[in-house]
Formats: C-alpha cells, structure tokens, sequence
RNA sequence: AGGACUAUAGCUCAGUUGGUUAGAGCGCUACCUUGACAUGGUAGAGGUCCCCAGUUCGAAUCUGGGUAGUCCUACCA
C-alpha cells in the first residue's frame, strides 16, 4: 500500500467493475426503495449544487441497497428547452444564421445533434462523483416513451377541460420571442424615473396629470382613472381627454384600484401592456391597443412617427415629444422592480397572446390535500407553509413556448381557427369526420420543459403503459430537491402525478439548501466563483481555472475583477482532494440550513480524513496479514478490555447513523462516522492494540483476540462509511474483508451494519475510560512541565478505592506503553509522597515525582491555575445548591447531582491547595 | 406590504423533551519526525450563546419586543 492514499489511482477502476458488473441495478428483495435524479439539462454541466445533491441521494440509495431494499436510482436528463435551443442558436449566430434560415426540421436536426455530441458530458461527471445510478434504464424528456407520456397527458386534460387556449397577457420575453411562466421572470429593484405627463381634458378646461414609469405605453392608453371617492378628480369621471402624441380620446374612469396617494393620484390605463390595467380594462370594457410586435419594438397600432421603434427609443422619443409639447410635468427618480427573463435577463414585456394554459387551481386542490394528510411530507417540515401558500394562490399555468426544441403541441387548426386535439393529425381526421378538403396545420408551439418533467417520477417507469416497474418503484420513496424549484417542479409533479396515477409520486421531499462560495455568494458564471466539483475532484491549476473561469462570460468586461478574485483566492489552484472527500465535505455540511457555505478548507480536513483511514489500514493489514487472527471456529480467543471496548463504539456509531439518516441528517451520520474512526478507533484503539501485538509476553490468544478486533472493527467502520466514500470504503475492504471473516465481490452489496444494543460492555468501557483519564492526567503533566516526550518518568497513584486498584492491575501494561512510564506504582499507606507535580483523574491522584526534572515555580503556576478553575466551579455550584427554591422545586435527581458534583469538585480543590502547600514548602 | 428563516469560538457550523464545566472541524500557540499516518502526534488558548424584558428554582434552548442579515411571495402606476 502507498504511504498516502492517491484516490486517483482507484476511483475509475472501481466504478467501472462496477457498472460492468451490473451492481446498480436493482437487486432484488421484498421491500423497495426508490429515487428518480431530478434530471439535469442534458447538454449542461455539473455544478457544485449537483454534486451535493448526486452525493445526498447517492448515500441514501447505497445505504437502503445494503440494508437489502429492492433498490431503484432512476437517471435520466431534461430538453431544457429555452437553455438548450439558446445555446445552438448562439453557435449558428456564430456563422450569421438564424434558425428561421434553417427550417424548423433542419434546426432540430441540429440540436439532437448538440444534444449527442455534448449529452455525455453531464453523464461522464454523475460517474465520477460515484453515483450508483442504474444506467440501463437511462431515460431524456424527448425519448419516444416519454413523448407519448406527455402527449397523452395533454390530450387526456384538454379532454377533460383541465387544458385551454387563451388569449391573455403572457410575460413575454422579445429577445427569446416566447411567453415564458411567472416562476421564469425574475423581478430586481432598479433606478427609473417616473414621468409626470399633462393630458389636456377635451372640454378644454385644463389637464389631467399621471405618473408612470414607462412613458412609451401612452401610446396604448384606453382610458385614465382616478379613485371614485377622491374629490380633486371624481367629478371628471366621464369626461374624456386628448391623449397626447395621438390623435385619440379616452375616458376618464373611477376605479378604486387607483392609489390616490401615489404619483399624481391619476393613473393611465394601459390595458394591453400592463396586468393591472388589464383587469381594470376588463371591468371597464376598455379597448385593448397592442402598440408592441414581438421584439418590442412599435407597432402598426401606433402612431406612424413611433412605428418600428424599439421600445427604449420610443420612449426617448415620446419624452422628448411631450417637452416640445409642454406636457411633461416633471421627472423623479424612482426605484421600481423591473421583470426581467431569468434566460435572457432582457425586460419582459406582458404581451396580449394566444397560449395554452393548465387549469392549475382544479389540480391543486389534491395536492395541497396531499400534503396536508401526510401522504407526502416535506423535511425540514416548514417548506410545507411555502408549498402551501403558492399552491392556495396558484395561477393558471402557461403551457406553450414559442420554441421549437421540445414537445410539438398536438392540436391543429382549421382554417377557421377551429382546434382539434389528438395524437396525430389522421387519428384528429377520422374523430372530427374532417374529410381531405379540410387543411388542418399544427400547432407551432412546444410544451414548456417542466410539463414532461411533471411526470417524470411515472413516465420514467414505462406510463401510459401500466409496466413492472411502476407497480414496484412507484411512488418513489424520497424526491431529493433544492428549496427553489419546489414551485417549479415539485409542486406540478404533484399535481400532474394524482391526477394520472391516483397516487402521489414520492413519500417524502428532502429539501436541500443551495451551494454558496465562501463568502455566501450565489455561484454563477456571470460572479465568475462557480466550482466544479470535478476540478475539486482532480486538482487544477491556476491557470486553467481562471481561465475556466473567465471563458464565455456574458459580460466580459468583468473578466479581470474575476480573474483578480480567483489569483487571490486561489493563488495554488485546487489540489486533488478525489471523490471521497468531496462527497464527505457536502454530507458534513447537510445540515438544515438553507445555505450552504462551501469553503475549500473543509475539503483538505476530509482528505486528511481519508488519508487517516488509509494508513489505519495500512496498519490493520501489517499486523493482521499472514497472521493468526483467530478465525477458525473454535479458535482460542481471548478479548482485552480494548477490544471490547472498540466493539461497543463501533456499535454506538453504527446506532447514531442509523438515527441520522432516518432524519436526513447526513451532517450528523458524517460527524459521528468521523469522530468514531478518528477519536476512537485511530486515537486510542490502534494505540491500545500496540502493547498487545508488541509484547513478546502477551498470550496468542490475546493476540488473536486484538488482531481480530482490529479487522472486525475495521471491516464494520468501512461498511457504516462506505455510503459517503464509496472508493476508499471499497479499495480497502478487498483486502480487509478475508481478515475479518468476510467473503464477497463487492462492499456495496454487503449488508448494511445494525446496531444491537446489547454490544454495550459497561466494565470494558468504565475500565477504557478510567485509563483514558490517567493517561490525560500524565501527558498534561509532561507537556505542561516541558519534559521531554521522550523520557521516561515514574508515576505514583495516591488515594484510590479498590476498583481503582482493580483497573491499574489490568492497564498498566497499556498505560506505561502509552505515557512512556518506567514504572507506576501505589503510594503506600502513610507513605510521605516525594515532592511531585499533582494532576486529577477524578477522585485518584496522579503524582510525578519532581525531583531534577520539573521546575518547582512552573507547578506553583500550574496548581494555581487548575486551583482557580474549580474555585470558580465550586462557587457557581454552592450558589445553586444556596438557593432555596432550586432546593425545594427542582428534581431531587438534579440536586442529589449537583451536591454530588459539589463533592467531588471540594475534594478536588482540597487536594490541590494541600499540594500547592508542599510544593511552596520546599 | 405580507411571510419565512438565520444570529453560538477568529472562520464554517452542531447543540434532541429547559438541568452540559456550551461542543466539532478549520485556524491559532507550544512541544514532538516514536516502528499506520507531518494529509501526522501530544497538550493548550479562545465564547456577554445579537440586545432587552418575561415565564421558571433554573434559559443558548420557551414567550414577547427590538436590532441586524438572508430569502420568498405580492406589488403603487
């Protein structure tokens, strides 16, 4: 074995035997245990949230998979429709095309092309993280199967009227040309100017003044409004005025959606550019003046001097009319939150179209039942108040994308208008009796992404048809899901997967927080602090990472700030830390919060942590390989107080794992992991295993029973870990199994360890940690008085009972060993002790004889130091105990210890002053 | 505007039903290359548990109020 653990040298190769062997599919057994991947963009990459995620479901997949479970991890990617058709728009821009120049065919042609030559990308980086996906049963959202799913879907609702065409105000995005959903519009407050404009009033009798935010929308004025109870105006409700710049009147309406201490307490009525104005156009019947095309720019509606003006030069131009004209009040500047597309982050513009909606509020209904029955729950339990609050508010779905990657519509149009929905334009035929003079075209538009991922957990498994699969992996176990797209998806898998399966789609939802950089800042491309956990992974240079880092950016100009930030943050690049300690950094930091700061010093803490286990290996393997290790039936076998005690920790950790994991607290399952490995079983057992192994005097079944306990112990530590470290766990079980009686290919498919409560030895551990004390005692002593580590001193023990006595019998040999002693020995009765530096293992002193090795002042300030903490113990103790209501109304329990502890601390002090006594004395 | 969450060591975070000497990792200090490991060992230092009140014999923990920060939802043009 190397010195160092080169995780390097053996993650590929085991995660390849792997899969070649056929260890993730599912293995059989009664119980089923299942997770579908939320599907990643097939043509993106992994990011640090991803490598969290993958890690979080990888643990719990190969944890019930040992624990015997029929066990199910569903992989598969997403279209991502306005993600993936923008980036192969932008490649054909490279060479001045559109895709109108290529044909709606030719396009598509070209994105399964993207899709093939890019797909295997995210694939390659879900194997590197070690995830235990089965890949025989790889599914994509376009794949004919779940194409049907999603046709049969929409037809079945639109059947059912749970889908509808409407011609409504969409959030539409002018530089991708599609109506996108409200969860895609991402509102930031921005620094504007509200514009003050006079509308002279057609009687001629002065002006009406409003205030906007986006002057060019005048052009589209249907009326203006004024509270109905607001005195300055309400009795020029009626009247009309003459909009400026157009050659229009419109009416002065009384609405008490007018805030009448906003602005000028007017307010122009924009109807076809604006959802307010647009209810309020509703109720006034107000004529809807659509004054943008696609792109935002001015359109035929509008006056002839603005047509064809983008929308921001229209409005500089309608400013500048409205000057010239006096009848521009005032500017102020104004902050107001601007929508902007959370794709393109161009201004989204609400645009009167015709789209395809879902009846959300009719399909929520079960699923806020759902949730509130139990039959689904949310951990942590609060992200239930955020599921319920969008879903009793829910607003019609906006299903259709002007796009053409993604789900073609199935309905077609007459020429008429007149819409038929099927799953082909023959079957739509031959239903609606449309004989071939009837021209029927299909709809142009694709389904938004999230309507396949809607059914992911059920169209993965082979619905409509009703196959195996689903009837043993569904509903999913757990879905394993970042806080922020709990509206997005979490909540329409829901609702799609009662309303077509009758079921829901998963028991629980585990909700992650979000992956940060050190600082708390969102990882993105355009901040130039993303992570990818592959680079945390192998290692990289400076270099290339900040010229990863600064490849691509959408705004290059800050290139050099990041180019900055990373030198300075990264003046090494990343070092090589592999999987194992990736995956253990997330599982530690998995706790309940909603951030997540990933810091690279963590990461090196858990290499160390693999590098620990390596070499506790390494030591188990030298010692135990080619040696008698007692595990013939019937071996003679003799179990030290260690041993014994090793075997109960080992027991203790697997129980806290188990609790751990049942509450999806990985932070903890991982610290207990850590803490049993590091502070138990290197610490002290490997430590407690040496006199024992290296004592020519020590009987062979002694000998036996220790290297036994250290390939059990070890082989037991491996299984508990192997979940979170897949690699190392396997690496060193292959040759640490045989030692501890184990046989089998793989650790993956070993049972998972199981607590019994009865591994508890009381005498083993109160022996374990009286030595533990003793030793704690010497070595404070040595380090605190600066003798050297190397030379060995006498101890004498003073004032202990019998089972004081009892237990130096059996450890001395371990606690000379580990203290480096000459001798230890009893201070007889009556015996004056020489002059010595005193220490506490709790009732028994510890004394080292002073004489030429320790400094008498150095122990004066050291008593007077320890003497200082426990007056200050004993005081806060005897102030409780003083109090006569702590007396009288706390738990006799709670006193008798308190009084008990008193006890113990007054002995303790009375002790110290003597010494400090003596030691003044000489 | 409404709602949620967070505040514990220099940093990142644990802290179960109120009773602990308030813990861990990293960092820091001192000493040490001893036969698994310097990606290591040993021993230390370091906290007004954000503030104020309340409940209680007892509060990091429960209640109310405040402060600071983060986020979500809905928005006044």
């Amino acid at each position: 074995m190397e010195k160092t653990f080169q995780p390097a040298a053996i993650e590929t190769r085991w995660y390849q035997h792997w899969e070649a062997s056929g260890y993730f599919a599912p293995q059989g057994g009664e119980q089923a245990y299942s997770i579908m991947i939320p599907p990643p963009n097939v043509t993106g990459s992994l990011h640090m949230g991803h490598g969290f995620q993958e890690a979080i479901m990888d643990a719990l997949i190969r944890y019930h998979r040992m624990r015997g479970f029929n066990t199910l991890w569903q992989v598969g990617t997403d279209h991502a429709g306005i993600a993936t058709q923008m980036v192969v728009e932008r490649q054909l821009e490279a060479q001045g095309l559109t895709r109108h120049d290529l044909g709606r065919e030719a396009f598509n042609a070209k994105v399964w092309e993207w899709k093939e030559e890019s797909g295997g990308t995210i694939t390659q980086q879900l194997r590197r993280l070690g995830s235990s996906l089965d890949w025989s049963r790889e599914r994509f959202t376009m794949d004919p199967g779940l194409s049907a799913a999603v046709q049969e879907v929409f037809i079945r609702l639109h059947k059912e009227g749970l889908i509808y065409r409407g011609k409504r105000l969409v959030n539409w995005d002018p530089a991708l040309h599609t109506a996108i959903s409200d969860l895609e519009v991402i509102a930031e407050e921005e620094q504007g100017h509200l514009w003050h404009i006079n509308y002279p009033l057609a009687s001629g009798e002065g002006y009406l003044t409003v205030a906007t935010t986006r002057p060019e929308t005048l052009l589209g004025d249907s009326a203006v409004a004024v509270h109905p109870d607001d005195e300055r105006f309400n009795h020029l409700i009626g009247q009309t005025v003459a909009l400026p710049l157009c050659d229009r009147e419109i009416p002065v309406i009384g609405d008490s959606y007018v805030d009448r201490e906003f602005g000028s307490g007017c307010l122009k009525i924009t109807p076809a550019h604006d959802f307010n104005d647009y209810e309020v156009g509703k109720r006034h019947d107000l004529p809807m003046i659509n004054i943008f095309n696609g792109d935002a720019a001015i359109s035929a509606a509008a006056p002839a001097p603005y047509q064809g003006l983008d929308r921001f030069e229209a409005r500089k131009k309608v400013v500048a009319d409205l000057e010239a004209l006096g009848l521009l009040a005032k500017i102020e500047p104004h902050v107001l939150k601007v929508p902007r597309g959370d794709r393109s982050g161009v201004v989204i513009e609400p645009y009167l179209t015709d789209q395809w909606y879902v009846d959300a509020k009719t399909l929520a209904r079960p699923a806020i039942e759902a949730v509130e029955s139990g039959a689904i729950n949310f951990v942590p339990r609060q992200w239930e108040n955020t599921y319920y609050a969008w879903m009793r508010d829910i607003q019609d779905w906006c299903i259709s994308r002007q796009l053409w990657w993604g789900h073609r519509i199935p309905a077609w149009y007459d020429a008429q208008g007149k819409v038929y929905v099927g799953p082909d334009e023959d079957s739509v035929r031959s239903e609606h009796q449309l004989g071939p003079e009837v021209t029927l075209r299909q709809d142009e538009d694709v389904l938004d992404t999230w309507f396949s991922s809607a059914l992911w957990t059920f169209s993965t498994l082979g619905w409509p048809q009703e196959t195996r699969e689903l009837a043993i992996f569904h509903p999913s176990s757990v879905l394993v899901t970042g806080f922020d797209i709990i509206f997005f998806w979490v909540a329409r898998m829901i609702m799609m997967t009662l309303h077509f399966r009758n079921e829901v789609p998963f028991h629980t939802v585990y909700v992650h927080g979000l992956v940060r950089d050190a600082e708390g800042q969102k990882m993105s491309k355009s901040k130039g602090n993303v992570l990818d956990p592959i680079d945390l992974i192998d290692g990289i240079d400076l270099e290339s990472l900040v010229s990863k880092r600064t490849a691509g950016m959408m705004q290059p100009q800050l290139a050099a700030s990041v180019e900055a930030a990373t030198r300075k943050q990264f003046p090494d690049g990343l070092a090589a830390y592999g999987t194992d300690a990736l995956r253990f950094t997330y599982y530690s930091l998995a706790s309940t919060g909603r951030d997540i700061k990933f810091d690279v010093g963590r990461i090196e803490g858990f290499r160390n942590f693999c590098n620990k286990i390596w070499n506790a290996a390494r030591y188990v393997l030298m010692n135990c390989e080619s040696q008698d290790c007692g595990l013939e039936p019937g071996a003679d076998v003799q179990l030290s107080l260690a041993d014994r005690w090793i075997i109960g920790k080992a027991d203790q950790a697997a129980q806290e794992v188990e609790r751990a994991v049942a509450s999806y607290r990985f932070d903890l399952a991982s610290q207990a992991l850590y803490d049993f490995v590091w502070n138990e079983y290197c610490d002290w057992y490997l430590e407690l295993s040496k006199p024992v192994l290296w004592d020519d005097n020590a009987s062979d079944a002694a000998k036996r029973g220790t290297r036994r306990t250290l390939a059990q112990v070890l082989e037991v530590a491996l299984r508990l870990l192997h979940p979170m470290m897949p690699f190392i766990t396997e690496e060193i079980w292959q040759s640490v199994a045989p030692l501890a009686g184990k046989q089998g290919a793989t650790i993956m498919l070993q049972p998972y360890p199981q607590p019994a409560q009865t591994a508890q030895d009381a005498e083993a551990n109160d022996a374990i940690e009286w030595l533990q004390s003793v030793i704690l005692a010497v070595r404070t002593i040595r380090a605190e008085m600066n003798i050297p580590p190397g030379k060995e001193i006498s101890v004498l023990l003073a004032k202990g009972d019998a089972a004081d006595k009892k237990r130096l019998a059996q450890n001395s040999q371990y606690l000379k060993k580990l203290t480096k002693l000459a001798n230890v020995s009893w201070l007889g009765d009556g015996v004056e002790a020489p002059p010595c530096a005193t220490a506490l293992a709790g009732e028994l002193e510890v004394l080292v004889p002073i004489a030429g090795i320790i400094d008498k002042d150095d122990e004066i300030a050291r008593l007077g130091k320890d003497i200082g903490k426990l007056e200050k113990e004993v005081a806060r103790i005897q102030g409780k105990l003083g109090n006569a209501g702590f007396v009288e109304k706390a738990p006799a329990a709670v006193v008798a210890k308190e009084q008990e502890k008193l006890d113990h601390q007054q002995q303790a002090l009375a002790t110290l002053q003597q010494q400090l006594l003596k030691i003044r004395a000489l």
